[in-house]
DNA sequence: CATCTAATAT
DNA sequence: GATATTAGAT
């Protein structure tokens, strides 16, 4: 019995950069207004990797309010002027915004993980998943286009663990670092644990969690200002593509550290810090799920997204 | 209309 | 190579 088992785990997010550290040397850099002023001026194409502090997805109304306490925006520009030479130039629908491409970093990931696990494989559809999520820009197409691919992914480790137990990576148990089916096919996801309950469903044990989440309508008061600022990390295709990863015979080890990416966003601000001081972190690879189940479980009863959104914002708060 | 899957485009 | 977008089916 290697500690290694056990240690991985409450080990595997301490080697995530935190967003604070992974601030590139931009964004807060750039006032709101600048980055309007830039959002209009963003012709076309990507290249730009700026991202939108209050994104509208469709109707952009002219709410020029700029907030001055606005939380670590990005903005996050730079290199954007080339465009490919000429692509469409012309017209600037600013009604029909472009944005840059959403680079998934593990944070961002992570909480499409813990979205999808409080929701259950059940309700876990792009809508749903988005909105639990609640981060601002992020798009259901976004989403899906995700979760498609994770889908994949799980797939193909129910094979290579299904069955024969091998080693595959660590075994069932821990899906993510250790080994991937593919290290071709899932970078991303090898960084964020994955619950059990993803690999085999309906099988193990508990059935799920949720039997059903109503999920009626998610925020809808009155009086929202909330914008979520996003953080959506958006970058350059290319840009962000240049790493490697030489990560092929890795055990026990650090897997998984040369992510270096954008940040990611937050929504509603919480300037909320550590719950009274009980630091009750670490959690076992099987308990960081079961705490959530009793969040919402059967004992917990039906609970509404807000709840379960608050959910997440504090798990993530401890398991930080 | 939302979702899923596969294929394709950027 | 990672995402976006599209198509066709449910």
């Amino acid at each position: 019995m290697r500690e290694e088992d056990s240690n991985w785990f409450s080990r595997w997010e301490e080697e995530l950069p935190s967003p604070d550290e992974l601030m590139p040397l931009s964004q807060s850099l750039i006032t709101p207004d600048l980055a309007m002023a830039f959002d209009i001026r963003n012709p076309n194409h990507h290249h730009a990797q700026q991202q939108q502090s209050s994104v509208q997805p469709a109707p952009p109304p002219p709410s020029a309010a700029v907030q001055p306490s606005s939380q670590p925006t990005l903005a996050e520009f730079a290199a954007d002027s080339g465009d490919l030479g000429s692509g469409a130039a012309g017209d600037e629908p600013a009604r029909t915004l472009k944005r840059p491409r959403l680079v998934w970093t593990p944070q961002l990931h992570k909480r499409f993980v813990d979205a999808v696990a409080h929701l259950g494989i059940k309700n876990a559809v792009p809508k749903t998943i988005m909105q639990l999520m609640s981060v601002d820009g992020l798009t259901r197409e976004n989403v899906a286009s995700h979760l498609q691919k994770y889908r994949l992914y799980l797939k193909r480790m129910q094979g290579l663990s299904g069955g024969s137990g091998g080693g595959a990576n660590g075994g069932s148990g821990g899906a993510g670092l250790g080994a991937s089916a593919d290290p071709a096919t899932d970078h991303l996801f090898a960084s964020s644990p994955v619950p059990p309950h993803f690999l085999h469903p309906g099988r193990g044990n508990s059935e799920h969690f949720l039997p059903f989440v109503p999920v009626p309508a998610l925020q809808h008061h009155h009086h929202h200002q909330q914008q979520q600022i996003v953080a959506a990390a958006v970058g350059h295709p290319h840009l962000q593509s240049q790493y490697h990863r030489p990560q092929m015979g890795h055990y026990g080890s650090s897997p998984n550290s040369q992510f270096e990416h954008p940040f990611l966003g937050r929504q509603t601000q919480q300037p909320m810090h550590r719950i009274g001081g009980t630091p009750m972190h670490n959690q076992a690879p099987g308990s960081y799920v079961e705490d959530l189940e009793s969040a919402n479980g059967n004992g917990g009863r039906k609970c509404y997204v807000e709840k379960q959104r608050i959910a997440i914002d504090l798990l993530e708060e401890n398991e930080r």
